[in-house]
DNA sequence: TCACAGGGCGCC
DNA sequence: AGGGCGCCCTGTGA
């Protein structure tokens, strides 16, 4: 059932097998130089594989051609269960902040050296894993007939670890020719390092002249707004958005200094040698990152690629990527975590927001869209608030819900995603605040309402957020196997003289077939030998209704669709619409 | 010289 | 006066 990876003595990590209800059926220590092995042939009896850190203890499996199809991350099961308010009444949640609550360290942490072993944070190897599997075993059984909810995160949580380590692993195909063509292209050649590439360096003396500062830096931002308000403009800031209306002759070139400077710093050539090499841009993701259950990414800005720079991803020769994305999820979350018949309803429609206008609660495309995005995320001005209650009037269970999630962190209290992440409390040091100090510590002052009110936002927001998450995470795992499950059939049918029994020992690596290269919240890219390239998009729809089925059951008759436009291309630049 | 906060902007 | 992030740059204070 659970093989625990615990860190032995120097002679090796010791596998530690355990049953179902926690109970030790036996260890064996292993030299260091056989774990990925051993681990290779106890894959064949599909255990779920226990270890404090996926990030730390499945690359290196990975590296060595071993991959695994189940596992139980520790660490962020452990967050989850603290925290959760379905297991508060556990020995787990109960007990005082231990190693397990240890923030993820950027840096891995070095080994403690002589002498100041003792002054170091307690590391990882001095946990006991077993022990706190059992911990785990007994925190889910407190969340009685929300067990099955609790443990489906948890295994929709560690399953997202091995997709992360294994997207790391994989990494996207990145043509580093078609990168640098690109910037030169919009910024001129690469410039000799400390200088602005040519391009730049005429837009910023197009500035200077037309502001008549000959000596602004325009990345200054307070030299800039200086020199605007100078020449007359009365802005409030130098954001783009306030500018782009502005009649004058140099809000064009800084406008576009803007765009190109943003371009080469954040994707220019310098990111270019950080991070691609060998024809791949490995990011490392986060898992658990973001308090909602989102990813996080930790350098390379992975979850955040502009569209600048997507023609550069390309599929191998041979190979397609098939680029997925769930249309309109977070609307089409709450319909299904609320049971809002009507807004279910709507979302038949290819379009949801075209059914929530065919469903008369609203006029246009647009006021549904943006009355949805307000709904979520607390927005109360310009059309989000206009046609709030309208939207209102049409699905007062799903608005309701959301509603009621930002009363109640207003009051202070906490929520919980579907499947029970639950939200932190908000902070109460407001009092020690310094100089406001005398005026924040009675309630009821203009700075306590808004901070209800911001809290109210999001907790209202991390209802939906939260839960989406847990449906990403749901598709990819199963996604993961299924594609897995194509490049075990497509080596099997290469090597069909083998003998039957023979494959497990020679289980293909899971890159030479399709795989997973890319995640960005509700999107999903795969690489795949061009020829599976149909089935592979097939497998993505479908496996996006099977998520729904998972955490929402079967669709009834309020049941709610999750389709996902598949988009088979060469290069990422071509897959959005 | 370094760490940090804030402005700004990229993504969902 | 709209939720969640990461990263770059500048300016400031230790």
């Amino acid at each position: 059932m659970y093989v625990v990876v615990a860190q032995g003595s120097d002679a090796g990590p010791t596998l530690v097998d355990v049953d179902a209800s926690g109970v030790e059926t036996g260890r064996v220590t292993v030299p260091p130089d056989d774990l990925a092995r051993t681990v290779r042939e106890r894959e064949a009896a599909r255990p779920r594989w226990v270890w404090a850190n996926t990030a730390a203890a499945y690359p290196p499996l990975l590296a060595a051609g071993t991959r695994v199809e189940r596992c139980v991350d520790l660490r962020l099961c452990h967050a989850i269960l603290r925290s959760s308010a379905l297991t508060a009444a556990s020995a787990l949640a109960q007990a005082p902040a231990s190693g397990w609550d240890a923030p993820r360290s950027r840096p891995p942490v070095p080994a403690a050296q002589d002498g100041l072993f003792d002054l170091a944070p307690a590391p990882a190897a001095t946990l006991d894993p077993v022990a706190e599997l059992r911990a785990q075993l007994d925190a889910v059984g407190h969340a009685g007939s929300e067990a099955n909810r609790q443990n489906l995160l948890l295994a929709a949580e560690s399953a997202g670890a091995l997709v992360a380590a294994e997207l790391t692993a994989a990494g996207v195909p990145w043509r580093e020719d078609v990168h640098d063509a690109l910037l030169s292209d919009l910024l001129g050649p690469r410039p000799a390092p400390g200088y602005r590439p040519r391009v730049l360096e005429e837009r910023a003396r197009d500035v200077r002249r037309l502001l008549d500062a000959p000596d602004l830096n325009p990345d200054s931002g307070p030299e800039l707004l200086k020199a605007l308000r100078h020449a007359g403009l009365g802005v409030s800031s130098t954001r783009s958005w306030e500018l782009k209306d502005i009649d004058h002759p140099v809000i064009g070139p800084l406008l576009e200094y803007k765009k190109m400077s943003r371009l080469l710093a954040a994707n220019g050539w310098h990111w270019l040698d950080t991070w691609v090499a060998g024809g791949r841009f490995r990011p490392t993701y986060v898992p658990g990152g973001v308090v909602t259950g989102r990813w996080a990414s930790d350098g390379g800005g992975a979850l955040q690629l502009p569209h600048q720079v997507r023609d550069a991803v390309r599929a191998d020769p041979g190979w397609k990527l098939v680029v997925a994305d769930a249309a309109q999820l977070e609307p089409r979350i709450l319909a299904a975590m609320s049971g809002d018949a009507a807004m279910a309803t709507a979302g038949r429609a290819a379009d949801m927001y075209e059914g929530i206008v065919a469903a008369g609660a609203v006029e246009t495309r647009t006021h549904a869209k943006y009355g949805m995005l307000g709904a979520m995320y607390g927005g109360t001005q310009g059309v989000s608030g206009q046609v709030l209650p309208q939207l209102t009037r049409a699905f007062p269970r799903a608005i309701g819900l959301v509603e009621q999630a930002a009363r109640t962190g207003e009051r202070g209290d906490v929520v919980s995603t579907w499947l029970g992440r639950t939200s932190p409390r908000p902070a109460a040091d407001a009092e020690d605040a310094g100089p406001r100090g005398e005026w924040s510590e009675r309630s009821g002052t203009q700075a306590d309402l808004a901070r209800a009110r911001s809290w109210g936002r999001f907790t209202r927001n991390f209802i939906v957020q939260g839960t989406a998450a847990e449906w990403a995470l749901s598709w990819m795992a199963i996604l993961r196997q299924q594609l897995y499950a194509l490049t075990l059939r497509e080596s099997g049918a290469a090597g069909a003289a083998t003998a039957p029994g023979a494959a497990a020992a020679t289980s293909p690596d899971f890159r030479a077939g399709p795989h997973l290269a890319f995640f960005l919240h509700d999107e999903v890219m795969v690489h795949t030998p061009a020829h599976l390239a149909d089935e592979v998009g097939e497998l993505l729809r479908a496996s996006a209704a099977e998520a729904g089925r998972l955490l929402f059951g079967p669709p009834g008759e309020a049941g709610v669709e999750f389709p996902v436009t598949v988009a088979i291309v060469d290069s990422y630049a071509d897959a959005k619409d």
